[in-house]
DNA sequence: ACTTGTGAAACGTTTCACAGCG
DNA sequence: CGCTGTGAAACGTTTCACAAGT
């Protein structure tokens, strides 16, 4: 599939939730307006990514709101659940553990790891948090192929290379940290610093008119 | 200041936590190579962003590392510090609470709000949790001008029109709905569900070849 | 008349490539 | 030389605008 840029991943996620949230209020067929104003995209660019993924409407119903969300999990989704491993359980850990528990059926939080032996053994949200010594072991069993990172910084670039070791090709870190992987691992940064400066620079231009 | 872009913002937000820890380290120059390596980022995209803060550095020593970070400053900040509020001290929450004492001097998070009566009156890192009705009142005392929104879907909209109300400019949003505000308030978006599917997504590339 | 699907234009961002300089 | 600063080229992404379908 062509065309998959990571803006169109990103853009395809949102219209996926949309589409659930539609569905459960019956809503059986969207336009691409529609789906545009209610992600702050234009319908210009919502029918590009429909192209994308080969998904077509109709001109007099718009998009059956259904098979939008099968395409989009046809061309985002792994045929089967993808076990995905949390190492680091502080505050923002938890948070991944309580938002996607039972919530995504195809990305379960279906491991935990921490640093702290108080941690090892106990399990949070149905989740069974590990020694870091175990990582090897856990990964290869439950075939886990993507990791959050939500350790401290000094040790983020360690406990990535122990899971790309163990053959993790997806991280997505929230250390204030670049990490440093071989090109055949893809590393989505989210650091929530950045975030949080660049809104108050963004605040700030506002007030000035 | 002009070609202060989103991109560029972010990016200065990286290059002055690279200054500070490079000055940690007694690293008083660097070149633009240098930086680039360590953000992932090209020499030439570096070197553009020097110019967009009318930053300038030396052929033969590079960029001046202390006067690197003052420009950013300079450029990025406040003259005096902004006050930030976080709504919802849930598990996120209070990730951005336990992560941002005291390390931001001029975005510090000076006040927190709940709906739930059991957190109201407590001080969490410092900071004290105040009830969704006292948020006219303790923005205006604060001057508090961003807000952090991590709080349910089904309320940030709501809360996020209180805050709005009460003038604050720049919104870092957690919660996984699109905020519906007026032009002159600055909302930044992040999408954890969306970054996890993304490098879900994106794993699976890597391990097709 | 309203949509969708899409080639082409517009726009934004990054990278190239090189003059200028210590 | 190897660097910075920068105009110009390249590239990526979004938007325009309209044919075609209903």
């Amino acid at each position: 599939m062509n065309g998959m840029t990571e803006r169109t991943v990103e853009r395809l996620s949102l219209y996926r939730r949309l589409a659930a949230n539609l569905l459960a209020d019956k809503v059986s067929h969207v336009f691409s307006h529609d789906i545009g104003r209610a992600l702050g995209i234009t319908a210009a660019q919502v029918r590009r990514d429909m192209m994308v993924i080969g998904f077509t409407g109709s001109p007099t119903r718009g998009y059956d709101v259904e098979l939008l969300k099968e395409a989009i999990t046809q061309a985002m989704d792994a045929p089967a659940a993808q076990g995905v491993a949390l190492v680091g359980v502080g505050n923002l850990g938890r948070a991944f553990l309580s938002y996607f528990t039972g919530r995504h059926p195809k990305m379960a939080v279906t491991a935990a790891f921490d640093a702290d032996p108080e941690k090892v053994g106990r399990v949070i949200n149905g989740c069974r948090c590990h020694a870091i010594s175990e990582i090897p072991a856990v990964v290869e069993e439950l075939g886990i192929r993507t990791v959050i990172v939500a350790v401290p910084a000094e040790h983020a670039q360690a406990v990535t290379d122990a899971f790309v070791a163990a053959g993790v090709t997806g991280v997505l870190n929230f250390a204030p940290v670049r990490l440093r992987v071989s090109p055949s691992v893809f590393v989505e940064h989210v650091d929530l610093t950045m975030f949080l400066e660049k809104t108050g620079f963004f605040a700030r231009q506002k007030e000035n008119r």
